[in-house]
RNA sequence: GGGCGCGUGGCUCAGUUGGUUAGAGCGCCUGCUUCACACGCAGGAGGUCACAGGUUCAAGUCCUGUCGCGCCCACCA
């Protein structure tokens, strides 16, 4: 059993990857047919276009699944974003590119043929998660046709939605994005502080001398207003009631009308009303009955409404209109303004509100009862503070526009007639018209918002709309885990149509992590194009490795930054396991042990050495210490700390096993033979630990676990079918940490002393040890572990240590340890003591001033008040010693 | 305009109900190629926890305010 000297993931992570995959593991782990499906993430080697921004959330994933798993949970289902998605994606396309394929050589046809061949292939199990779960990712968004399960849900949540009056087709100002030819909802615009200006124009008002002044930041719309509007309140304009204005460059006259949307309080108090391109002006618009004039086309083009700027784009005719009102005397004055001018999401284009008829979803009677849900605890959100996010946005929520003008995506059900205009919302595409009979039907060319179906995907994945099986059983489902930047988009949304459709919440918790971010502190994403490539720093670094330094930085509520730095310190924690494993291999093999592993599934207390004899300290310390970490893990990762649990992990095995107990168990080999009881603890703390850090780093602990006892009979395929190791209150032991603290602070006392000598640390040195009450035993029974940790001779002594120049003095309440160093370290010696003394008259002067305060006497609890008391005893006894070996000094 | 969050050693961050001399990783300094690991070992320096008040026997932790930074939501021309 030979293991290279450094770490080399890429070794067998591919391996594993492929394994767990094939196998099912996951599936086949819970022997029920559900739906879950989890990827160590990302497999290496495979192309795809999975982005570093995903990774966080498919970590945790992925650690909660197996956690999960582990510790024996059957019915969890996991709808996490679009993992399964990009699975799919990245096994699709793995395997395509095996047979020589690429998507841009082959064409989209034929690609897609061979995708979906492939997936027919695949096997049953995973196939209908290929198909099913591949419909959030965005590749696959493309051949949602091709998946006729979904369509069908996605249809069937459409027409019962429309039946129950919840959807609507109507006229009304959508965003719209002229680069992209589509609406979009308010969701998708994105509003940036851009400097412009506001441009005051003269309106003339007929039969009067008067002439009012607006107030626009976009000029170019007055070609479409179709009113002026004064505040009824505002009394500056009075006497104009009633009257209308000529609008310049169009002459046209526009009534003057009196209307809320005109705050007197803003610039000149008098609104200009354009209602087919403003918001606002819309709703203005529709209560005086005004006409709409669209001057605006879906290109960002002028109207021929717009007289002689038709057909100029939008930003032209700005400029052309100003000149037009300039050289006409009718521009009052300009100011510079700051406006929040929406753009659109993917394009960057400033959006254009445009009138024009849209499928609306109507949201108030679905956001009362997704409001209800978490208010009443049916659903939790993690961290909590997002609840009132959520609350704010629901209470909020306007009507959902839902059709979108691409080219992919589910269509619209729906079909007009051509003879008598009627719609008809079906399930199948209808033969006829259902009012006239006509079979003059076409289909809406539209398609639906994408977050439309991926509301639905909680269950549409079970195979919604029977009542299938997987449905009955992992519905609702356990966990969503997400990013906040997905809340209202996607989560709120499969809330409100989960209540709807299948008539429960989509999920009981909702774990909402940070986001990624680079060294620069900027956010990670596709659209800014400044993502990480996983596939690259996990095959530089190696899988384990990126999951870990995420982890250990996912604290809940705060964002994640990701640096090289970090994943090579995670590395290297990778590493010394591996080194750890490669020593205990080695000596496995000098000492003739065979494989040999402990029984499943709990953390075993060792057996004793033999008749007679007893349990060595470090076995039963480091028992005890990682029965400690498994169960503070294990609950960490349930209440989603996971950064928690990484740095239990980390702590234990780098600075327990490795800097401690595997370098005392090198006295322990050096003698032994055989698989007596110090291999057989050894090797149940190794085999424990790798199953404590399993969902962590699925893979070197699978690699390991296996070299490790692999092809024993009896033990499972995979580490991942393994059980996670579970607190043992008897394994517990106070007792044997106490005094394992002893040995420690001894052997650092020493390895202090010596440091500060600047003495050689290959030279073996002569100590005096003076240990008092719980140290004696110590002392006695682990000398050997002491002199050989820090190399030096003891010698046992009884009395209190003597002030002595003749070495350096370490002191605590429990020993005294001398070590004899040259005379000439006295310079430092002195300023050694010197410094200690300092330090400790500031604790106890501190101390005491507590104790001294009769109220802190009165009111703190008794067990603060005694160790208190405790720790000044000590201090002052440390504090002592220390002036005497002072004093001897000199 | 509303809502949320952040400000802790050079850097990136932990610190869950207030109670040991405030922790970690990286970086830095010193010494070590000790036969698992230099992706290592041993030791060390470095913080009045943004600022000002308050509550409390006790505050990085709770409250108020100030300053600085960030995010989200919102139809005010």
């Amino acid at each position: 059993m030979h293991l290279e000297k450094v770490y080399e993931p890429q070794q067998f992570e591919p391996r594993w990857a492929e394994r767990w995959v094939e196998a099912g593991i996951f599936r086949a782990a819970l022997g029920a047919p559900g739906p879950v499906f989890s990827l160590a993430i990302p497999p290496p080697n495979v192309t795809g276009s999975l982005h570093i921004g995903h990774m966080l959330e498919h970590t945790e994933i992925d650690v909660t699944i197996r956690w999960r798993r582990m510790r024996g949970d059957n019915t969890l289902w996991l709808p996490g974003t679009d993992h399964a998605g990009i699975a799919t994606q990245m096994l699709v396309e793995r395997k395509l590119v095996e047979e020589g394929l690429d998507r841009r050589s082959v064409g989209r046809e034929a690609f897609e043929q061979r995708v979906w061949a492939w997936k027919e292939r695949y096997g049953d199990t995973i196939k209908r998660q290929m198909i099913r779960l591949g419909a959030s990712c965005d590749w696959s968004r493309e051949r949602f046709t091709l998946d006729p399960g979904l369509s069908r849900a996605v249809r069937e949540a459409f027409v019962r939605l429309h039946e129950k009056g919840l959807i609507y087709r109507g006229e009304y100002m959508v965003n719209w994005c002229p680069r992209c030819h589509t609406a979009l909802s308010d969701l998708e615009v994105i509003h940036d502080e851009t400097p412009g200006n506001l441009w005051h124009i003269r309106y003339p008002v007929n039969d009067s001398p008067r002439s009012l002044v607006v107030a626009t930041t976009r000029p170019e719309t007055m070609l479409g207003d179709t009113a002026v509007a004064v505040n009824p309140r505002d009394e500056r304009y009075r006497d104009l009631h009633g009257k209308t204005v000529r609008l310049p460059l169009m002459d046209r006259d526009i009534p003057i009308i009196l209307d809320e949307v005109a705050d007197p309080e803003f610039a000149t108090g008098v609104v200009k009303v354009t209602p087919a391109h403003d918001p606002n002006d819309f709703e203005a618009g529709r209560r005086h009955n005004l006409p709409k004039v669209k001057v605006i086309d879906e290109s960002g083009r002028m109207t021929p409404e717009a007289g002689r700027y038709a057909g100029l784009d939008r930003f032209e005719a700005r400029k052309r209109v100003l000149a037009d009102l300039d050289r006409l005397g009718l521009i009052e004055k300009v100011d510079p303004y700051q406006l929040s001018l929406g753009k659109c999401q993917r394009c960057k284009t400033p959006v254009e509100p445009l009138v024009s008829i849209q499928w609306f979803v109507r949201t108030k009677p679905l956001a009362e009862p997704a409001i209800r849900a978490v208010e009443d605890g049916r659903i939790r959100f993690i961290p909590e503070n997002w609840t009132k996010t959520y609350y704010e946005w629901m209470y909020n929520i306007r009507d959902w526009c839902i059709s979108r003008q691409l080219w992919w995506g589910h269509r619209i059900p729906a079909w007009y007639c051509a003879d008598c205009g009627e719609t008809t919302v079906a399930r199948e595409t209808p033969a006829a018209c259902s009012k006239c009979r006509s079979g003059r039907l076409e289909q809406d060319p539209d398609v639906l918002d994408t977050w439309f179906s991926s509301g639905l995907w909680p269950f549409s994945t079970l195979g919604w709309p029977d009542q299938t099986e997987d449905l009955r059983t992992f519905y609702p489902t356990s966990l969503l885990i997400t990013g906040f930047d997905i809340l209202f988009f996607w989560v709120a949304r499969m809330i409100m149509m989960g209540l709807e459709c299948a008539g429960d919440v989509p999920f009981r918790e909702v774990y909402i992590h940070g986001l990624v971010r680079d060294a620069e502190r900027q956010k990670m994403s596709k659209t800014r194009g400044n993502v990480v490539d996983p596939l690259e720093i996990t095959e530089k670094y190696g899988t384990d490795a990126v999951r870990m330094s995420l982890l250990l930085g996912a604290a809940p509520g705060t964002d994640v930054v990701l640096t090289e730095e970090r994943i090579l310190s995670a590395r290297a924690f990778a590493n010394k396991i591996w080194n750890a494993a490669r020593f205990l291999f080695l000596n496995m093999e000098r000492s003739g042990v065979e494989p040999w592993a402990p029984e499943e599934p709990a953390l075993h207390m060792p057996e004793p050495a033999g008749p007679g004899a007893e349990t060595a300290l470090e076995d039963r310390w480091i028992f005890s210490r990682l029965n400690r970490a498994v169960d503070l893990a294990s609950r960490a990762i349930d209440r989603y700390r996971y950064h928690e649990a990484a740095q239990l992990v980390w702590q234990f095995f780098w600075h327990e096993f490795c800097d401690w107990y595997v370098e005392i168990k090198k006295l322990r080999f050096r003698e032994n033979s055989g698989l007596d009881a110090h291999w057989r603890n050894t090797l149940t703390v190794f085999d424990t630990g790798l199953r404590m850090l399993h969902p962590i780093m699925p893979f070197l602990s699978e690699e390991l676990w296996q070299r490790l006892a692999g092809g024993l009979p009896g033990r499972p395929a995979s580490i991942a079918l393994a059980r996670y190791p579970e607190y043992g209150e008897e394994v517990s032991d106070p007792e044997a940490e106490r005094q394992m603290e002893i040995l420690r602070e001894i052997v650092t006392a020493a390895r202090n002393l010596r440091a500060d000598m600047k003495l050689d640390p290959r030279q073996q040195l002569e100590a005096l040890l003076y240990a008092r009450g719980a140290a004696r035993d110590v002392a006695r029974t682990q000398s050997e572990a002491i002199q050989k940790l820090a190399n030096i001779r003891l010698d046992l002594r009884d009395e209190t240590a003597p002030a002595t120049s003749e070495g350096a003095l370490r002191s605590t309440p429990e020993f005294d340890l001398l070590l004899r160093v040259p005379q000439a370290q006295t310079e430092v010696r002195r300023q050694r003591l010197e410094k200690e003394i300092e330090q400790l008259e500031k604790v106890i002067a501190g101390s005491q001033r507590q104790l001294a305060n009769p109220e802190f006497l009165n009111r703190a609890p008794a067990p603060v008040v005694a160790s208190l008391r405790q720790k000044l005893a000590d201090y002052e006894a440390q504090l002592a010693k220390s002036r005497e070996a002072l004093a001897a000094l000199n």
